[in-house]
DNA sequence: ACAGTTGCTGAGGTTACCTCATGGTCTGGT
DNA sequence: ACCAGACCATGAGGTAACCTCAGCAACTGT
């Protein structure tokens, strides 16, 4: 039962800060797939709705409804794609890639603020074996 | 940017976990939240709906329909709380507290199998190194 | 050249939440 | 001893984010 502890506060720490990058993202009213979607438009270029299906673990008609969502919004555009006509590759637009830089630096404070309770030494501890549990 | 990868880096072990125990709950067809609804009524012995939304951290009305699902399979039951008639008390049937010790069981070895790649002094210093980021 | 596959999306369903309204019950001040 | 106001669970109805299945257009291998 003590050592069952580990795991549960790995949990409570990963809940923690989902919690607090939920609240950092308010200021744009964007749900944490929406961000981590534009993320993926911005850092590709363009992508085609399956793909981000893929990068995003949904169903490719789901990517859909996501990609209407950040459309909406202005953040990226449906672009054709000349090579294969069927197909639709998402672009990021100008204010897409603007807030995707906003969005990256608020969250790199944020991940900062969780991690200033650490020494450098501890921080690389804890780098060190958080990887050694991923394989 | 480097150290932004810890962030990362928790996230990622900490999806991969709510992964594998979601998947070691499938022979019993219950979600990660009815399983952890299931603990808190065990563990209590008797819970008013309203205690049980504090401890999901959900609204109260939504503590009502996990309990209805509970209740369906037949692992809680409903009570009158005694002392106020307008209250219900949840309790555990037999096949409740069964469920819920061999879902215990499957998520204390799951948890094992994943710390297993540590020594008991990495995983001590995990621990140490969690607790002093929650507070 | 055409049968089968692929890419996107409309239609419609499920799940897990939510808010608001309602009816029964408790409680503190007078 | 009363009753105004708070509180408990739940019915009714809504939303967001998923899903599957069907359909149309466009590509590809033989």
């Amino acid at each position: 039962m003590a050592e069952d502890a580990t795991g549960e506060l790995l949990l409570q720490v990963a809940r923690a800060q989902r919690r607090r990058w939920r609240e950092a993202l308010a200021p744009w009213d964007l749900s944490p797939h929406q961000a981590r979607a534009l993320g993926v438009v911005v850092e590709r270029g363009g992508v085609r709705p399956s793909d981000l299906a893929e990068a995003l673990h949904i169903a490719p008609r789901s990517a859909t409804e996501v990609a209407d969502g950040l459309q909406e919004r202005g953040l990226v555009e449906r672009t054709r794609d000349p090579g294969d006509r069927r197909a639709v590759v998402l672009r990021p637009t100008d204010e897409g890639r603007r807030i995707r830089a906003e969005v990256a630096r608020a969250r790199a404070a944020d991940t900062e603020a969780l991690l200033s309770r650490l020494t450098p030494d501890e921080r690389a501890t804890l780098t060190r074996l958080l990887t050694a549990l991923l394989d």
